[in-house]
DNA sequence: TCATATACTGTAAAAATATACAGTATAAAT
DNA sequence: ATTTATACTGTATATTTTTACAGTATATGA
């Protein structure tokens, strides 16, 4: 999809504000009013670009004849985008801006459980349960963790995604692939935070 | 809420099927030429008792002024919710209501490429490709599918789900489990259907 | 039988609207 | 230095559209 000028941007903006407030397209002279114009050429230039670039459709002779195609703001009022996390090496998977990959717009009641982020897999170590490099897990961000649950854990300097399993004092956080061992914590002697657990995954193809 | 003769009913309808198609509400002319009218009076009046009744808001002096705000249809648009459809040992993956096991709350465009249904995974066929049983795969209804992508084929008995590899006549569809082996159909022999392909996947843990 | 509601036709005019044309200004690209 | 793209103003006009007014016809209930 084509690039959209500034100006452009706030046309198409204020059309579909009006969409959404009016239930019908706004007349030139409305979107001049709108966005400050003292001609309603300006509109017409604007909204015939944004229809040479596919954004809008004009129904020639048509009063208010404007249909949209594609929406520039569709993903950020089409309801919630849930985060992209990097399984990153240190640090916690946190939900700073400066850690979100990307965001994706799905319901976070798609799985049975209510989930916070998609965390983007790195490496093999899952791949005997079916979880591939680039899977995102979706995780519920929790301590309340069950031996058998696949979480998140935050170590000295690692996070990683493995099955849990903890007995006393002893952590063990286990891989799905036999060339990968399992780390065996003493919680007496080394911190290890549960961030979360997964509750689902998705995989683009 | 106030009864609708039939006529306003009709022209109700009328609305919003315009609204539906084009983006944009009708005119009075145009109501009249859908409707069989021949006097846009004929749907000013209508509109009128509709605006009276509550069903519509008529903005005086503005064209094609009419804004929907309780619709006939009452369409049930509470969010969009995916249908979930089993993998069925015969007959199309369709999307009529017996077929559907459940629905699932979730942005269609949330994989890089919209889909239209989620078909649950029966068998281990896939087991290699990280495709377990009862993960759901994401469907995009489309014929238009290329060597190597995760196809849904309907043969003559069998729905399945496969990698697609098509060389003249002879269709491969090939399993990602070694025990498994390579369905091979000669198309001037036997009839293959493509039902879609695989965008995404989902697995709730 | 008479009023009332529904359901229109037909016409016309005022107002809203799209849209063409002629310009101006500015910044970036060639 | 000149072209090109963006971004407008200002005016004018043909067309679209709303909307009022004057009728006709039919069924229903009082």
């Amino acid at each position: 999809m084509k690039e959209l000028t500034k100006q452009q941007t706030k046309v198409l903006a204020c059309v579909e504000v009006y969409l959404n407030q009016t239930g019908f397209p706004p007349t030139r002279a409305e979107i001049c009013k709108e966005l400050g114009f003292k001609s309603p050429n300006a509109a017409e230039m604007h909204l015939r670009a944004l229809e040479k670039k596919g954004y809008i459709n004009i129904k020639s002779g048509s009063s208010r004849g404007i249909s949209i195609i594609k929406s520039q703001q569709e993903y950020e009022q089409s309801g919630l985008q849930i985060p992209v996390i990097g399984l990153v090496a240190a640090g916690s998977p946190t939900l700073a801006e400066e850690n979100i990959e990307k965001r994706i717009p799905c319901d976070p009641e798609m799985f049975a459980d209510q989930f916070d982020y998609f965390l983007k897999v790195k490496g093999l170590s899952m791949i005997d349960a079916g979880i591939h490099e680039d899977d995102l897990v979706a995780i519920k961000k929790t301590t309340d963790v069950k031996n058998g649950d696949l979480v998140v854990v935050r170590l000295e300097n690692e996070v990683t995604l493995k099955y849990f399993k903890k007995k006393d004092h002893l952590l063990e956080l286990i891989p799905a692939n036999k060339d990968f061992s399992t780390i065996e914590i003493d919680l007496r002697e080394q911190e290890a935070f549960v961030e979360g657990k997964s509750v689902g995954l998705i995989r683009t193809h």
